[in-house]
DNA sequence: GGTGAAAAAGGGCATTC
DNA sequence: GAATGCCCTTTTTCACC
């Protein structure tokens, strides 16, 4: 977890490729990148040491698994105390369903992900696990009609103007 | 891609533990959920074949990348027609700051997940590629404190009294 | 269980400061 | 001349049948 971690082209290009697919092999990243395949290894460990990459994750369909709806839900939580949004947090993060917490600047402290199996089970949801918390001040109920999780992060071209300080 | 997949216990064992960890190997996944490795390795390559693994992703530091401020931008398009949202939209994802976009009910049309380098960088992404352009006529930007990704959409133990219909 | 392939690990060579 | 990064080779492990 050193906090230097200086990222040259290269690196970023790795990068790119497998946040799109994490499971291409290194012979195949060393083509696309054009360096030797143990340099690639070389290159994804240090990567993995430095904290650049936090993990490898198994993208699911929630639709598949039952829960076709999702939704954004913003909570107020009053008052807005250490020692009741930890509990809070926590609650809502050992929620099935949900995908994503944010803790936010403005009117709305939390905003939260959640996908269910429709319209009863949000209701229920909603209801259950958060108005009916006496922390919970006010949630405000939003469908998700389509997502688009952009991974990158990155520019998608390697390096052609620079972008910019990324060390 | 076929519809009708059905899950059981083993194979929401087998999903939550890759979700937190997809490098896992089958022998050790076969030792966590009690079955042989060729069953995990069966297992997967049906729930890849059936589409409820999407597929294989990195998990990617943002502030390791340069990018240490995150936000969420609700962005009122209008007119909201066909026309004008899909550009709207694939210019959003072609931004190097975005991680996520939504398309809400409500009255904020949008939201985008962003993350940049500082508030100066958040002040010219918002006024250079949303407020500068005709369809957009309003954005509202909350700064991220701090966020929880809960991947599961799982229930934590595999089964107690029934996760519910899944398949 | 067996086979082929991929991922680690180790060492040599070049380049740089 | 010490260090770093790149690449090749070997060993080990894993995926797949």
């Amino acid at each position: 977890m050193s906090d230097s971690v200086v990222l040259d082209p290269v690196d970023l290009e790795i990068l790119r490729l497998l946040q799109n697919d994490a499971r291409m092999t290194y012979r195949e990243l060393a083509a696309a990148v054009g360096v030797a395949a143990s340099t690639c290894l070389d290159r994804v460990a240090r990567l993995r040491r430095g904290g650049v990459i936090l993990g490898q994750v198994l993208r699911v369909d929630p639709a598949r698994l039952g829960r076709p709806l999702e939704a954004l839900l913003s909570v107020q939580v009053r008052p807005h105390r250490a020692e009741l949004i930890g509990p809070f947090v926590e609650r809502v993060r050992a929620l099935p369903q949900a995908r994503a917490l944010f803790h936010l600047t403005g009117p709305d402290d939390y905003l939260v992900h959640v996908a269910v199996a429709g319209p009863a089970a949000l209701q229920r949801l909603v209801l259950e696990e958060f108005t009916a918390r006496r922390e919970v001040a006010r949630v405000e109920t939003r469908l998700i009609f389509g997502r688009w999780e952009c991974g990158p992060v990155l520019p998608p071209a390697p390096a052609e103007s620079g972008p910019g300080p990324v060390g």
